[in-house]
DNA sequence: TTCGTGAGTAAGTATCACTTACCATGGCAT
DNA sequence: ATGCCATGGTAAGTGATACTTACTCACGAA
């Protein structure tokens, strides 16, 4: 008997709190699904009932924090009309997002993406869109001339994503701290002015 | 009976050369010791006598791999004395290196990061070295006023180290094909000049 | 000759992800 | 009322896999 996803019954929702808050502590592969299924007081049977095997949880758990993420950055960027300001506030939005909800990110950043089969999965599509979101911006800013003609859309978008990921690596794997103003400003200046003297 | 890293024995070399082989076409967790060993035509047991664990393994191949790729980039930069043409160096070298060295930049990018006991092996002892020799060339760049005065130079590591690894991600993960020339260019151009019209 | 050591093997074992077969309850059509 | 079956949940496996233990063999030095 399979889960057809029209409820959202209690065990499921155990499962998956005791799940996201074992990622806080350790790496997905040395979590056990009995330690799972203990830390949730259901059996360890019930998780497959709710998830196909234990990535599609760690993929749904990550959908659900993403859902969070993705509002967040929709509602902040509709006031902006200039494509800079909005492109400065994704970068600040994002860096403060994974700052705040380490689990999201040490799953994002870190544990998915060696795995193929999380690209068909759900979590994947609001990446891309995230990602889509991103290149809209870069394009509509070289058309009105507020970015140079020449850039290439998807590098600038390289360099701006990549920055954002390499600035919380170190606060995600070491628990450093992290200035969000200072770097996202930071990364922002160098984007956008360049670093050349 | 342990093994004391004195030799080098032909049983090592197998394995090694087994598992670098099998890296390439799988990820991680899904290769077997059965496989590993039986691919190298010697005991599962054997594993254990030149590894401590599996893991072990994968940070001493990725620790083979990093030696070449360290060497091509120290070799190359020493000709250039400009700060902004060495770092232009860096770049390219590193996504040329990471294009023709699949298995090194699929196990550094995306399988040891997870698993904390990567940052106490020597692979990432050298991880460190690379990263170091990109900030010192920064600081230099600001010193003699090729970079701007402003500039932190932790912030533009992290937004150069970002891009490079962020462009490489696409072609590791979905195996697309990547412009070096074109995107190196791309990238130091941004970083350098701005995107900003 | 003996002894110690490095290279390699063979046969486990504990643990883990995942499966199968089962139980209980409540709503609902007859 | 009654039968029934879908849904939520359990209990007890099972095969595979990472790692261990105890052993053999070859050989160079004392």
């Amino acid at each position: 008997m399979k889960h057809k996803g029209k409820t959202n019954p209690p065990g499921r929702i155990k499962i998956m709190k005791s799940f996201s808050h074992l990622m806080a502590q350790k790496d997905f592969h040395s979590i056990t699904t009995a330690e799972i299924a203990g830390n949730a007081k259901v059996t360890e049977g019930l998780i497959y009932k709710y998830f196909r095997d234990k990535k599609d949880l760690l993929y749904q758990v990550l959908d659900n924090h993403f859902l969070v993420f993705q509002a967040k950055i929709e509602n902040r960027i509709t006031d902006k009309k200039n494509c800079i300001e909005q492109l400065e506030l994704i970068i600040f939005t994002s860096l403060e997002s994974y700052a705040d909800n380490r689990i999201f990110s040490k799953i994002l950043l870190l544990e998915v993406r060696n795995s193929l089969d999380f690209f068909d999965s759900s979590a994947y599509g609001r990446v891309q869109q995230y990602s889509r979101t991103i290149l809209e911006i870069i394009e509509k800013g070289i058309k009105n001339n507020e970015l140079k003609p020449g850039t290439d859309p998807y590098t600038l978008r390289k360099v701006i994503l990549g920055a954002i990921e390499h600035a919380c690596l170190g606060e995600i794997i070491f628990g450093k701290e992290l200035d969000i103003h200072a770097v996202s400003f930071g990364i922002a200046d160098i984007v956008f002015n360049g670093a050349k003297a």
